[in-house]
DNA sequence: TTTGCTGCAAAAGTTTTGCAAACTT
DNA sequence: AAGTTTGCAAAACTTTTGCAGCAAA
């Protein structure tokens, strides 16, 4: 299935409106398989979408966990397909994103969930360091 | 020790120059013990003291890791005194941060430096959720 | 005395919103 | 036809910055 499809297909399951808009802007976060920012994902679309009509479907988007808000580090928030678990390595000094494969933390979660009496349905891992280029810089 | 004295010791300590404005944030900080917006603390603040200067010393302490900026969820960043080594559960609804206490992850800190050829320094492992007040309510 | 910090005000940057027109169902 | 979504432009918010005067070491 390719990126369109698979937008078309992903919309139509959580029961959004299927408008020409979302479906481009789906399928470049699916195309790109990132971490971007509203902004990188704009810059990609037919210049007829204006930047707040992306604001706004990443937010629904996010909302209804089709994709992931990423609020770390810099200034602004990057968004990524939310159908992969892995967690971030972010480097402190050039901000890239790098994804870390690891078999996801139940145990811990459920324990958070136990102990603070919250119900809990998903969990983040950040680690922060600095990347080998950075690291070679210092 | 009182926030005060403890506030000047901790400046004093990075080496940082001991201002009234300083030691009154730093001292909110360590008094109110939780996790606040610079718009929060500068509220507690005597009025000659403006959000501007909050917001670069909150800068400063937070880049010589005196505090934690969490960046997650609500549009303004949260800070925290970094001397307490603990997790994050997250209410999405009402916002709401709680503390959970759980020994530090660091074979798993360790394999992501390793896989992700970086030089870590710390990690974040945050829970999203419901609280149970908002749990009732749904 | 030197250097760094603060207040002030303005700017910068990101994200949200109101509304009429256009589009999806 | 009913109800959403979009574009546009402006607003709202958070955070940063320039600079002159002041304060800490």
């Amino acid at each position: 299935m390719d990126a369109e499809q698979a937008a078309k297909t992903k919309l139509k399951e959580i029961g959004m409106r299927i408008t020409p808009q979302r479906v481009l802007i789906l399928k470049n976060i699916i195309a790109m398989n990132g971490h971007l920012t509203a902004e990188e994902i704009h810059r990609e679309l037919p210049s007829f979408i204006t930047l707040a009509t992306v604001y706004n479907n990443l937010k629904y988007f996010a909302e209804l966990n089709l994709i992931n808000e990423l609020s770390f580090g810099s200034s602004c928030s990057k968004y990524e397909l939310a159908d992969t678990s892995h967690y971030h390595v972010i480097c402190e000094s050039c901000q890239q994103i790098a994804d870390f494969n690891y078999p996801l933390l139940n145990e811990v979660e459920y324990a958070a969930a136990q102990v603070a009496h919250f119900k809990v349905h998903r969990h983040t891992l950040e680690f922060y360091g600095l990347c080998q280029e950075c690291k070679k810089k210092k």
